[in-house]
DNA sequence: AATGAATGAGGTTTCATTCAT
DNA sequence: GATGAATGAAACCTCATTCAT
């Protein structure tokens, strides 16, 4: 690894901390450079601005949850199966990646532009879901035919669950993970 | 109403559009005051500091919910139907209050003192939907033990469709209502 | 004259003094504010940038310029007596004017937008000078017919005198209205 | 040519062309290694600092115009015709390094230092055409006895002829040197 | 000789807050 | 009660220069 690739690396790596303490606007990027342990300029030679490398992280997000969406593009299982693994993975992977979770979950909603990428990420989970239930509901296993409604329980769950159960109780992947599973089947149960 | 009450309550109602318009840290003391058409200086005659006038929209949220709660504590009807009542009795007062409604959404995350107020608001909702769920669990009408799930399902989704269907797509309170009985009713169907 | 003017009039003073003093780059809004005994952020309730006040200088000259010519647009005199008493009037505004000037002579080549008003404001000279040498070469009082090689001797003339006898020498301004009658009558006596 | 040379060579070529266009202050030192294809660090390798090459440059036309006023010295022609062969030699040589120029003639009022070369070439100029003019009025062949003021005329003319003709109109050479021959015979009809 | 990553002083600008009127 | 001019701390960002390789 180069020493302007090591260097950088720091650099997000500490904005990725810092921006998930503080926010966006009450990080500063003296407290970034600080972190890193760079000069003020350094930051500067790697990222055009502050906005730019909140940006950065914000987008290694929903690319990556994208990616993941796409693994299961073609999945042609059973539905709620289906529907599980996925969310499983996605879990897992914002598990893993906490402090870049935190920021998209809680500080996309002060600058218009990012809430753009929010919802852009939002509707991609959403169509695959819909897209999913809708199948379910042809195929007659799915009895309650408001797919949008179900898709408002089924995200909704997803991001409470994450909220509350990881970031603020802390709970360890594996139980989070046993407990999605469970949420997931009482919905099912629900609309079946 | 004296001429203070009236020059605090147009601070107080530009407050609210431009936060919510702006989120916090965009929105500058200036912005008020000339929303408002009062002086600079004037702003300071009534309020500490830009903190906070935030501070106390906040409050005003968090305390009329608590008092909506309040009412329902002694209810003693089915216990679907109470949940229902409430969550759209919530949901009414967030849709009349749209502005103040989308500041405690999504412009908590920025200071730790108000996700504070913010999570102590949920607690109480929380508690009170435990305690329902758990008697409905006691009673044998909920199969599903695992209260804590039960409520991320309901509260997730009370939180995803005022963001989605409300704010999102604007649908009429009537049609949101309706739909969410629906949401609650399909939720239940689930654990009983 | 209210206390908004007067502050403004104290920070145009000294912009005016200090750019002329140290040029554009070399001033510092520190400079300017320092001199004008007022705190930073006052500058910018004023001016909404340093490159403005700038301008808003460049511009003064521009427009002074354009007024004492158009008051000659109508002269019908002797073509030499409304040449010299145009280009004596603008002498006189010049010297006294003299840190503007000083701007306007050697500040505007390092800013792309402020060449254009420096030549702007050459080219309404030219045009002026170029109609009345054109109305002596038709009277056949002037027979010299390049007219444009006129204008070069004259302006280029203009331009030094105040440059070498005012800026550099220092010598009073009926001396230099005099020296100047001589040159231009030097000029005419060479092109007849 | 050793390899040193080669590096300064383009170092100085690609200062000469971007101090030209963008002035002192716009341009950066990482445009001018940019341009000359050479690291950052290479730059201090051949000179001290910005100042230091600027400087180099702007002495390069002091000295050159020097070396040609030099030649001039012991000339004892014609005195119109010395002074015309003269300016258009400087014209000439002006006229092939327009970059250099055009820095000399407009980007030298920011620094004092600078501005100290350029007057310090241009008495160099005048007190060879002092020297010549006198002459001239001692011979009786200039009648006008002003010898300052003429040679206010002369120079202002030479800087604009370059400033309008070559730098603005683009004429080329043989075509400004025409006319700044025939100007010069117009300003010695008018002083003889 | 050359590289290019790193530095950090210093500039411009913003804006919550104060205060004389 | 109200005004709005003034304040100044603190943020972002630039870029000439240095230095380890």
């Amino acid at each position: 690894m180069s020493q302007s690739e090591k260097t950088k690396g720091k650099l997000i790596r500490s904005a990725k901390k810092i921006f998930s303490e503080k926010g966006f606007w009450d990080t500063k990027v003296s407290d970034i450079v600080k972190d890193a342990g760079v000069a003020q300029g350094t930051f500067y030679l790697y990222f055009k601005s502050k906005d730019e490398i909140f940006k950065e992280l914000v987008l290694e997000i929903r690319n990556h949850i994208i990616e993941i969406i796409d693994k299961y593009k073609n999945a042609d299982e059973n539905i709620i199966k289906t529907l599980i693994d996925l969310k499983s993975e996605i879990l897992e992977y914002l598990y893993q990646n906490k402090e870049i979770a935190r920021i998209f979950l809680f500080q996309l909603f002060t600058k218009e532009e990012l809430m753009q990428i929010y919802f852009e990420t939002l509707n991609y989970i959403e169509d695959f879901d819909k897209n999913l239930i809708q199948k379910g509901v042809a195929k007659g296993v799915i009895k309650y035919p408001d797919v949008e409604n179900i898709i408002n329980i089924i995200l909704g769950y997803g991001r409470r669950l994450f909220e509350t159960e990881v970031l603020l109780k802390g709970k360890p992947l594996d139980e989070v993970k046993k407990i999605q599973k469970e949420g997931i089947q009482i919905i099912f149960k629900g609309i079946s």
